[in-house]
RNA sequence: GUGGGUGUAGCUCAGCUGGUUAGAGCACCAGAUUGUGGCUCUGGGGGCCGUGGGUUCGAGUCCCAUCAUCCACCCCA
């Protein structure tokens, strides 16, 4: 049997290729623009990293991981996200000693044991941001502008912004027990999952998907009511930033982020067309995690990105790409013996930035110019043994089918002219 | 990890209640007189009918398993 691509994972080809491509260009320059530089982290990592930087009870780390022993026997596992990646760059690095706050950008497959469906890859690709060294409320409504821009600029604007605030540990726990309290007498009302979960982390509770546990949970306390002094000022600036600059979000009670390192703001872009895997970016606050790592305590703030879920995004809102890419000139080679000569012409063509392209399969004349149609060539050039004999090229223009001879040396600013 | 759907040419699919050399459209290649594309016509190449078992005189068609894929749950980006 022949093999296959590793269940979860894909190809991307052409035309394809081209999309990632466009898109990737417009996120990175955007991120760019708001100061941000680019990190390249390697795919694997000790394992260690993800059980401290993602947190040990998520799902991620206790069974979406892939983890495996090198011949030294390390326990390495391929990355299921960035953030913990980006931490330990800046400790290693020390780049915490220099200026702050340090705005980093990365892109790359990341790695999930997951079950694959729509919008769900077991290698998939997300392009993220990391800003460390500043808890400012608006640095929190920067980021989520950022966030917002890289969308618009993509052309997306029928989108979701959901907002929350999960406090600091102090509001955390403060509001874990006044949950616990509320949910013990109505436990048996809950799934299976919630029941066994929502002692350890209640806040799970809330944004689980069972309509049974949506309804039972109805009326109960929001974390936000819990929320300290200090974590309610930082919330309601972010508000209020985001406002001013008319950005719409969505405050949700609901909201919880999966991954335990979250403090303060929390957020998430949703796109329900595109099925049930509707969340297209997400992020918040994490000001514990550096220091969790080992590192300093400072505090950071990120979000990450689904390449993939972008794409259907983008498919599912027809005419917002289409990048082609064509072929500006099909040199017809219309006799063997010119074969190494064309090559020369070619070589000419393509250091004048002109996309040029020929046959190599021994096509005939009318072969070649059917294969230059399909290559969406915008001119052909015939050179045959007239052409040779005088000095010159028949030019044809595939769309006014005008054609005409010309000196060799007027070739490239003939057809500069056409293609302008 | 759970539930359901689907696996026939490169792609989209047809193949009736099991019956002889497995089809269509698109795509690809070649022709339709001399060195000319998009339309049309003609011809051609290409399928261990996902894989492995089983039932049967006979299986693309029925049964089981397995793998893959899709949809949803779960989780997340």
């Amino acid at each position: 049997m022949q093999v296959k691509a590793p269940r979860g994972t894909y190809d991307i080809l052409p035309p394809d290729s081209a999309k990632w491509q466009y898109i990737e260009k417009i996120i990175y320059e955007t991120a760019q623009l708001f100061g941000y530089s680019e990190i390249r982290t390697p795919i694997f990592e000790h394992t260690e990293l993800f059980e401290r930087g993602v947190g040990e009870t998520t799902d991620i780390v206790t069974k979406e991981m892939y983890t495996f022993a090198d011949k030294s026997d390390r326990s390495l596992t391929l990355r299921p996200e960035g953030t913990a990646s980006s931490v330990r760059a800046l400790i290693e690095h020390s780049i915490y000693g220099g200026v702050m706050p340090v705005k980093w950008y990365y892109s790359g497959p990341m790695f999930r044991y997951d079950r694959p469906q729509t919008g769900r890859f077991r290698q998939f690709h997300q392009f993220g941001v990391e800003v460390f060294g500043s808890n400012s409320p608006y640095l929190d409504a920067e980021i989520i502008m950022l966030l917002v821009k890289i969308l618009a600029n993509l052309g997306l604007d029928d989108y979701e912004l959901h907002l929350n605030s999960v406090g600091c540990p102090g509001c955390r726990e403060n509001y874990r027990q006044k949950l616990i309290a509320h949910i013990s007498p109505i436990k048996e009302k809950l799934c299976t999952d919630c029941q066994a979960r929502y002692q350890k982390n209640p806040l799970r509770v809330l944004d689980c998907k069972v309509k049974s546990c949506q309804e039972a949970i109805s009326g109960f306390p929001y974390i936000y009511d819990s929320l300290c002094d200090d974590c309610r000022e930082h919330y309601t600036k972010v508000k209020s930033a985001l406002e001013d600059n008319h950005i719409k979000y969505i405050h949700d009670n609901n909201l919880v982020r999966g991954l335990d390192y979250y403090t303060n703001t929390a957020f998430e872009i949703h796109i329900p067309q595109i099925g049930s895997q509707s969340a297209v970016g997400g992020g918040g606050r994490y000001n514990g995690l550096v220091k969790e790592c080992g590192g300093p305590d400072i505090p950071g703030i990120g979000f990450a990105l689904g390449m993939e879920r972008l794409l259907l995004a983008l498919d599912s809102m027809p005419g917002r790409i289409q990048p082609e890419v064509k072929l500006d000139v099909f040199l017809a080679v219309l006799d063997e013996k010119y074969n190494s000569q064309a090559l020369q012409v070619l070589d000419r063509l393509r250091n004048s930035n002109i996309k040029a392209d020929r046959d190599y399969n021994g096509r005939s004349m009318k072969a070649q110019m059917k294969y230059a149609d399909k290559l969406g060539a915008q001119v052909v050039i015939l050179m045959g043994e007239d052409e040779v004999n005088h000095g010159t090229f028949t030019i044809r223009n595939m769309n006014s089918r005008e054609q005409l001879e010309v000196e060799a040396a007027q070739v490239i600013p003939v057809i500069k002219d056409i293609l302008a």
